[in-house]
DNA sequence: ATGCCATTTTGGTACGACCAAATCAAGTCC
DNA sequence: GGACTTGATTTGGTCGTACCAAAATGGCAT
């Protein structure tokens, strides 16, 4: 009988966190709001590594079975990082972890089209809400990175990879204007499950200029203060885009 | 010797999807792949049941470890709901998944104020949105539903329980207006997050009162077709339920 | 048919072993 | 002496087996 036979009190208890709380029964689940809380409270530092699973183990008294679970559900939340070979690394959280966390759903329905057209739609929604907010309440900062960034979109024209990125950077102005940090976040998070359908076309120095022309035409009249004017004017812009998209993409 | 010593080929390579794609080395993201598009495909339909663990091993040809690893990842992106001894059951992806599957880590961070106040905000910029648009082109349906789910409110306002759920439909009103799917699910994911911070207040039939005007003033500015009343009227709304939050809070 | 109990499944956890990639520690060469 | 190569040691990834406890199942008695 070399197995010891733990006829009973299989969960010994961990000696932190004492709370049996909500706890439903998983074990993993202790384990990970504990390390949760670490992070948390900054015994986990941002990018540090996580101690060795053989080391967890021991602190906490679990077998590396649970351990891992553990570690696995941590990094599928985006609290960890977790590449292959290595120690999963430390990330505090954030808005944009959590949104990129979903990623990969979101990546799965983005294969249907109407998937993309909700999310898309719904990003229209939202700068046409920015805009106006930009239009009647950025400050002198905000107006000048828009110019700034507006600038640099017009010296890309001719190039589509650097026009592309400087598209990007100028919506991404106007997600920084309510100062809130779930908006950049979301915007990088558009760009990221947007931008796999737009790469297929926009090819065509043609809609660069048209698309610069409509940034300009935001431009304006953010700084004209007219939040309607701004809005039509990212309707247009977003709009005439997304008609692109769809016929590239042949679905009538 | 009772252990095969597999010295190398561990892994024998699925038939199914052989396509290395960009895997960079683990094993059970290839059957999480699978998995996945078994789901989207409607081979494992809504609401089934995946099949036995054990069972998977054999089709995958993969140690029980790997298939739990995978089965953990598929329930922690919201693809299947594991409940504590039960069988995982899949759930078709819907915008209202991943946001709640982000669950975990908003929650934590909305232990911290910040974390509560940047949420709330946002809600509040996409309800001035969402008035805004009810304001210009609700339907006859939509103008309906806001009647009645006001009458439902000013009916409850003594019993504080129920005026909590007709406020939330008020509002999910408001998020129905779109017509994409992504609003509804945010507005419960909203609700989700932040009514526990809701409930520690909220009991006195006078602020049920005050709510219910707004909701009445917030509905008759979209009657009106009035955006800029309806979305002055939200922000008094929201600003002042959350002037009521903060003060709870004695976060001064 | 209905309800209760014994049996079989099935998920949760534990333990130990082993591989391969990473990391670390010497030892070597320029 | 410092940069590079090499061998030993960690450490994550997988596998296999075993066992418990809760579910699900099936059969029997009422």
């Amino acid at each position: 009988m070399d197995r010891p036979n733990y006829s009973a009190e299989t969960r010994p208890a961990p000696s932190e966190d004492p709370a049996p709380g909500p706890s439903g029964g998983r074990a993993a689940d202790a384990i990970v709001r504990q390390i949760q809380g670490r992070i948390l409270s900054g015994a986990l530092p941002d990018k540090a590594a996580l101690p060795p699973e053989r080391k967890l183990m021991e602190e906490f008294s679990a077998s590396r079975t649970v351990i891992r679970e553990a570690v696995a559900a941590l990094a599928s939340q985006g609290l960890v990082e977790a590449r292959p070979r290595h120690r999963p690394i430390v990330r505090r959280p954030g808005f944009d972890t959590a949104l990129s966390s979903v990623g990969g759903i979101i990546s799965m329905m983005m294969q249907q089209r109407s998937g993309v057209e909700s999310l898309y739609f719904s990003r229209i929604f939202i700068e046409r809400g920015l805009v106006r907010d930009a239009a009647t309440s950025a400050g002198r900062d905000h107006i000048a990175a828009l110019k700034s960034a507006l600038a640099d979109n017009k010296a890309a024209i001719e190039d589509s990879g650097a026009f592309y990125a400087t598209d990007v950077a100028f919506h991404g102005v106007l997600y920084s204007v309510p100062g809130n940090p779930i908006f950049p976040a979301l915007h990088t998070a558009y760009v990221d499950w947007l931008s796999p359908h737009w790469n297929k076309m926009m090819s065509q120095p043609e809609r660069n200029k048209l698309n610069y022309a409509a940034h300009e035409a935001i431009y304006r009249a953010i700084l004209e203060r007219d939040p309607d004017a701004a809005e039509a004017a990212l309707i247009r812009h977003l709009d005439s885009a997304w008609q692109d998209v769809r016929n590239t993409f042949e679905l009538g």
